[in-house]
DNA sequence: ACTCAGGCGCTAC
DNA sequence: AGTAGCGCCTGAG
């Protein structure tokens, strides 16, 4: 086997976060079989394609900030895209992952906030 | 608050 | 074909 294409359990993964939630890179690559590998996440996102159905913008980093540059057009598009799905920028422009953080089920009690 | 260092895999020149 | 730089993470100083 080739091995199986690669990106497309990261690309599960992010699919799977819901609207007005965002995920982390390393969460993603953990939850994706990959712990460690939350670069590859990144570059998973880059190299996706317009129209893939893969909400990309639901991806940010650790510290709840989105990885681009805040002068950068993308930014200010994942930003906005993010905003319109109703998750609020603090001050700084960082997202509260305590609550929008994606909380994936576990088996456990969802005891979520 | 910031810098430095180690780990990990990929992309671009 | 080798080297730096990345949509990163974590820990320590």
């Amino acid at each position: 086997m080739t091995g199986e294409g690669g990106y497309e359990a990261i690309y599960a993964v992010v699919r799977r976060v819901p609207r007005g939630r965002v995920a982390t890179y390393g969460q993603v690559a953990l939850l994706a079989g990959r712990p460690g590998r939350a670069r590859q996440v990144g570059y998973a996102m880059h190299a996706l394609p317009e129209g893939s159905g893969v909400p990309w913008q639901r991806v940010i980093n650790a510290s709840g900030r989105i990885s681009f540059h805040p002068d950068s057009m993308e930014h200010a598009v994942q930003r906005a895209l993010l905003e319109s799905e109703g998750v609020a920028f603090g001050p700084g422009g960082a997202v509260s992952l305590e609550r929008f953080g994606w909380k994936p089920r576990t088996k456990a009690g969802g005891r979520r906030r």
